[in-house]
DNA sequence: GCATGCTCTAAGCGCTTGCTCACTGTCGGG
DNA sequence: CCCGACAGTGAGCAAGCGCTTAGAGCATGC
């Protein structure tokens, strides 16, 4: 298991959400807005696939977009901390470059419909909120940009535009999660090494 | 200008939608489309930027999803036009694919409202409509996937995977409509440059 | 053994949605 | 000078939306 992972805790996705019934009401909101978007969802849709009715919603949330910005905010919080994993993990740059972009992705493919509502669904997040979650995506910019900036000090890596390339980086691995498909030929493991692969070469790491 | 270019013809966006109130429409739907997304996008807010009344929408389509059927196919018919120029232009694979990446991405930056439309509203559309729009990306990889296959043949490029690594220039490509934004530092062509470059790093291309 | 507090439901309110329809204004052809 | 054709409008329909409310069911504390 790399050093990413071992730091990530358990994988129960959502055991910290409680009572059951509002942690039911969250797994069923997040497969609702992976498939049909924030806007095409009704509550209807989220209490009835949590097997209650409409107004139970109500009890454990007090809007539908409460709803997304919980799904959200844990969402982000497991990518940085994934991220910050790597950064602060041993190895050279290019072993936690490697190790990062490997775990973010296999995030990304394998828990393909958690991380589509968390990576597409931002603009129907209220203008607070979403300032919170941007904040988060900010330090996940600058974890990245970190182990590619100490690549370079190092003589690891050559980047002329350090922080286009984090950008890109991030910008490749998250959009694994528009198009990664279970049904598909690879497994998040491929993905992720393939992508790892890539990214070495991005940033031209040496041998 | 470069080949791909060259082979793209005139820039006036929608000149070939007629008559000019079908044409407003249209724009008007790419932007809010773009703006909130087709599914909180409403036929008044369309009509309302187009100057007209919500009933004249129906004059010139029989649907909303009619309206974003004929955005998504305008726009991958020219995504398409684009891969396949570089792809059938003059010089190296490494030219071609440099080529490619860069007026792709210029595309995707310079156009974004429209690119935003195209590449993430595909959910919207009915199963018919989204078979067609899913042909046409099926030659668009194929048209990248010739590129990087004849640079490998040639000795040019070093690609293990030449169907995942086709994938993941696509991807890189795409996600600039995602976050890219007029207001961000870089310019289309700065955004098209650099990514030609880290691409032709992906393929390892000989200098 | 009854009051209290909490989860959950049935019903439904006020509003917005995609879309329709009866109608108006305008304009070229006989 | 009227005609049919047609782009465009104002009003509005049926359906569905997010969310609320009154009250049922059921544990727990005393």
């Amino acid at each position: 298991m790399s050093a990413a992972e071992e730091m990530t805790g358990e994988d129960t996705p959502w055991a910290e959400v409680t009572p059951d019934a509002a942690r039911r009401l969250l797994v069923a909101a997040v497969e609702a807005f992976a498939e049909r978007g924030y806007q095409a969802t009704t509550t209807r849709d989220i209490a009835g696939r949590a097997g209650m009715s409409p107004a139970a919603l109500y009890i454990h949330y007090k809007t539908k977009e409460e709803l997304l910005h919980r799904i959200s905010r844990i969402g982000h919080d497991k990518a940085l901390e994934i991220l910050e994993a790597a950064a602060n993990g041993p190895g050279t740059a290019a072993e936690r470059l490697a190790d990062a972009v490997r775990s973010f992705v296999r995030w990304h493919a394998g828990r393909r419909t958690t991380a589509r509502v968390v990576q597409y669904e931002l603009d129907a997040l209220s203008a607070e909120h979403r300032a919170e979650i941007v904040e988060l995506r900010r330090k996940s910019d600058a974890a990245v940009r970190r182990i590619i900036n100490e690549g370079v000090a190092a003589g690891e890596f050559d980047v002329p535009d350090v922080p286009g390339t984090t950008l890109a980086v991030l910008s490749l691995c998250i959009d694994v999660a528009r198009w990664f498909s279970t049904e598909g030929r690879r497994t998040p493991d491929e993905v992720g090494a393939l992508y790892a692969d890539l990214v070495l070469r991005m940033v031209s790491a040496r041998k």
